[in-house]
Parts: structure tokens; sequence; C-alpha cells
DNA sequence: GACTGATACGACCATATAACTATTCAGTAA
DNA sequence: TTACTGAATAGTTATATGGTCGTATCAGTC
């Protein structure tokens, strides 16, 4: 069983992970792996939108975006509250926070390393 | 208007990225959007293990683990190196760990949190 | 009630991809 | 060389999903 890799601090499981908890964890970054979802999150992380905000800061079609948004809601990303007739969302995970940070700093990181194989 | 959250420190973009970032994110998620990708890269994390001890600790046909290998290798996820004839792959970025941890404890404490609910 | 604007939903098509089978290729031994 | 083993690839099928269109629903207004 060799054991490995011993947890650090509070590791969740990483070890011999049943398959219902894997579906789960994919599910989770299958909501991540549409750039159009990123768009959407990225924009949410500057503040609340309204759907039709959305709409026009991504500039995908109504439905399309009321789609996506349907995917995050379900993956409990993003939430939403009822104005009137407009609906507004807002990320209700603040993981989401961290988890982009620390790809997004990784392929930073690649790209740079990357860069300096051509030197100049 | 919020502005919400600002940029505190290496903050790599999470404002208004460009397409194509967005496209790179997302294709990095997509790796882990598989839950046999999950199990593979879970028993890596254990330590090397060449193609057949993968097939037999998955449970997966030969030509689908390689597949899912192949997967992993395009998104620098992980790496091999050849002993004889047969090829040894082993985790290539350290990232891996804490993706999972974050996205495992956020699973967690949504699941204590439900299962409150049922007080008992 | 009728009308309008905001959003969600279902149907459809096109594409992507996971899993399987069979084949091929590389390395080793006889 | 031939035979054998480990691994990658090709081809196929089934399924999932993104994008679009049309429509249903719902809140507010006239």
């Amino acid at each position: 069983m060799s054991s490995g890799r011993k947890k650090s601090s509070g590791e969740a499981g990483t070890k011999s992970m049943p398959p219902e908890a894997l579906e789960l964890v994919a599910a989770r970054f299958r909501a991540l792996a549409e750039p159009m979802r990123l768009r959407i999150l990225n924009v949410l992380m500057d503040g609340e939108r309204s759907v039709t905000q959305l709409v026009e800061a991504t500039g995908a079609g109504q439905a399309n975006v009321s789609k996506h948004l349907s995917v995050l809601r379900e993956a409990n990303m993003v939430a939403f509250r009822k104005e009137g007739p407009t609906t507004i969302y807002f990320i209700a995970d603040p993981m989401l926070f961290e988890l982009c940070d620390l790809v997004c700093r990784r392929l930073k990181t690649e790209f740079d390393a990357k860069a300096a194989h051509f030197g100049s």
C-alpha cells in the first residue's frame, strides 16, 4: 500500500477515493471546463450582474448564458436573487477565487518558463 | 458597483481575460473533468506507476488508460520515463495536490453542511 | 385583462469525446 | 530472424454537450 505521500494538513481525501466521490470532483471541474462559463464567472468576480448584463458582457446569446448559469447553479458555484423581473447572479463559492488564481498562476509560470527558452 | 474584489497580491489575471487565456484555463479543467483521469491521478499521487500497473489499479482497458494518459501529458500534468520496455508515469505538476485538496475539502464542507440539515 | 420586458426551458443540430476492439510499434529474449 | 511483452494508435460507436431558435413563464405596467 506504499502510502507514499503523507498528508500535510487537512488533506480531504486524495487517498483511494470511491467512484462516487470521483464523479463529484469531476463534475466540479467539468463546470469549469468551458471558456464561456469561465468568462461568466470572470465577470461575476467583479460583482453581481443580471442575466442581461451578462449577455452584454459576454456577447453570447441569452439562452446560452441562461443555460451556462444553470450549470454553474447546479454546481453551487453561483447563486441568484430576484429583483422584480430581473434575476441577479453572484458568486456563491469563494473557492473559485483560489481555484482560478491557482490555475492562472500555474499557467503564467509555464508560459514564462517557455518564453525563457527563447532567450531574447 | 462594488468593484468587489481587487487584486490582493500576485493575482494572475481574474480581470477581463482574453479568450485565448480562458481557453487555456478551460483546457486545464477539462483534463480534470473525467473520473477515470482523476482515478489515475489519484493512484499516481501515491507514487509513480507503469501503464500496466495503472490498468490493474483502475480496472480500465489498456487502450483507455493510455489515451487518458496522453490527455494528462498534453496538459503537462503527468510526465513519464522509459525503463526498458515499460513506461513509467508520474505527476509532473505539484499544483494538482493543492487543486484536488481544495476541491475535496470544499465538497466535504458542503456534504457536512447538508448532513447537518438532517439534524438527527 | 392585455402588453412588455426579463428569464428559463425544450427541441434541434453539430461536434467532441469516452470506451471498446483490433492493430501496430518498440524493446527484449531466445 | 522469430516470438513475446508493454504501450500507443486507428477506427468505430454511443453519449454528452454547446449553441441556436422558438416558446413558456413570470413580474410589472397600462
